[in-house]
RNA sequence: GUGGGUGUAGCUCAAUGGUAGAGCCCCGGACUGUGGCUCCGGUUGUUGAGGGUUCGAUCCCCUUCACUCACCCCA
């Protein structure tokens, strides 16, 4: 039997309702704070992801699905969303349109890594991008949006960490410091931190021994080593922040893995999710466009794993759409008076169901429950005769007549009452 | 790519070197046209796969696959 494949995943039911809350809810929010959708392909020349992620980073080099196409030209699935969409922004001149450009996608993203708790090949982000902008104050809004995403979402417990990594006039003074600092303690960082100091040495601040961390406490903050326009950005976006009531928590140690980011990035973080505790990340990128061929332009964003977002959702939370009316038929008489109403109920925009004109009531009364009906209706021979049905509230077991003729009405003003 | 854990009925899990059981679910009945509760009855397995040791393996050993957690990396 075959099965999906490794870290592929079905959706169920269950589950996709929850998604489609989860949606409902942030197209409202993305809409509110001035955000139009866009949507982007899977599949790209894998030089956009070369170009933008970073040929050194991982995701390029080893977990991209990458291959031939038909025609020989090498595409790659998207393992993110952004480099897609300023690659559209460029080519359609979106700049020509109102200042600043504010998107938002939703959609699979494909990594190929080993699955984790928290971490699929195939898994799902909702970004959003604000492009053409330099100021703060636009950190902020896009830092206010994703906190009240949560909100409405009543998802608890996350923590907004936020850090600058400065930009290509501070950020190689401050690596050259810190690699001058690292040079001292070679000998007793981690066999990955001896590497990484080589690779990225930022990277090393945020490994996980013990050990390491000491060094990484002890090693120069990137925040002390900010340009002025640098630090002054950082300083607005905290200040930003306050203003709007917006907790936050200030990680020196916090570095992004995409080479693309600049100045501002952050991450939302909840500790009960496993070691992949991020539920949403991202950060100013103001180098991307110009790294992919157009005009030099600043930006930012952020991405939401949605699988992750999923997993910290309080399901009582999400509405429930019970069924409202399961029709029962004896017989096939019945059958043919309610398949019509039926219709024409569901054409009102009511959700019901109807039983199998064979089988016995109290198979179809089971039915009835197993679906949580907040109503049955029992049409047989006897009803047909008296030309009144039953009709039942399963929850308070009152059950009382209801004239077959202008049924549909009838049922729609006792579903409606 | 590396390391740990786990694979037994649709689901959650027992069991013993002598070829498997419970609960839940499902179906039927008690109640021939009235759901949930109760009681009774019933269906379901290549014990993940392949090989080895053994008179005999679900159990021990090897291989492989899958799932899972962690590393790496990242949403």
């Amino acid at each position: 039997m075959l099965s999906s494949l490794r870290g592929f995943k079905d959706v169920l039911s269950d589950e996709a309702l929850k998604w489609q809350w989860v949606e409902t809810v942030t197209h409202e929010v993305f809409s509110a704070f001035g955000f139009s959708p866009i949507q982007v392909p899977l599949l790209e020349d894998v030089r956009l992801f070369h170009a933008s992620v970073g040929a050194t980073s991982d995701i390029v080099e080893k977990q991209m699905y990458a291959f031939d196409d038909l025609d020989g030209k090498r595409i790659g699935l998207r393992p993110e969303a952004t480099a897609s969409v300023m690659r559209a922004y460029i080519e359609h001149n979106l700049h020509t349109g109102p200042v600043p450009t504010k998107l938002y996608y939703s959609g699979p993203m494909f990594r190929h890594e080993r699955p984790q708790a928290g971490r699929l090949r195939q898994f799902h982000q909702m970004g959003a991008e604000v492009i053409g902008v330099l100021k703060p104050h636009h950190d902020v809004e896009l830092l206010s949006l994703l906190a009240y995403l949560f909100e409405r979402l009543t998802i608890r417990g996350i923590v907004l960490q936020i850090n600058s990594i400065g930009c290509p006039v501070c950020r190689p003074l401050y690596r050259n410091e810190l690699l001058a600092f690292l040079q001292g303690y070679l000998s007793k960082l981690c066999e990955n931190c001896r590497r990484r100091s080589r690779e990225n040495p930022l990277r090393v601040l945020d490994c996980k021994e013990a050990s390491c961390r000491g060094i990484a406490s002890a090693s120069p903050s990137p925040l002390d080593h900010l340009c002025a326009e640098c630090a002054h950005h950082f300083r607005a976006v905290q200040e930003g922040l306050s203003r709007l009531n917006i907790p936050f928590l200030i990680q020196p140690r916090l570095v992004r893995g995409l080479d693309y980011y600049t100045k501002t990035v952050f991450e939302a973080t909840s500790e009960h999710l496993g070691a992949q505790s991020a539920v949403a990340a991202g950060g100013r990128y103001d180098g991307l466009a110009e790294a992919l061929g157009g005009a030099p332009t600043p930006a930012l964003g952020f991405a939401i794993g949605m699988e992750r977002l999923m997993a910290l959702l309080d399901p009582t939370q999400v509405p429930e759409r019970p069924l409202q009316l399961f029709l029962i038929p004896l017989g096939s008489a019945a059958s043919k008076m309610l398949s019509p109403i039926l219709y024409a109920l569901r054409k009102r925009g009511m959700r019901c169901e109807m039983g199998d004109e064979e089988a016995s009531l109290k198979s179809q009364m089971k039915r009835g429950d197993r679906l949580s009906a907040q109503y049955v209706l029992i049409v047989g021979n006897a009803e047909i005769e008296a030309g009144v049905a039953q009709i039942r509230n399963m929850q308070n077991k009152v059950q009382q007549g209801c004239a077959l003729t202008d049924l549909t009405n009838n049922l729609l003003a006792v579903l409606n009452a």
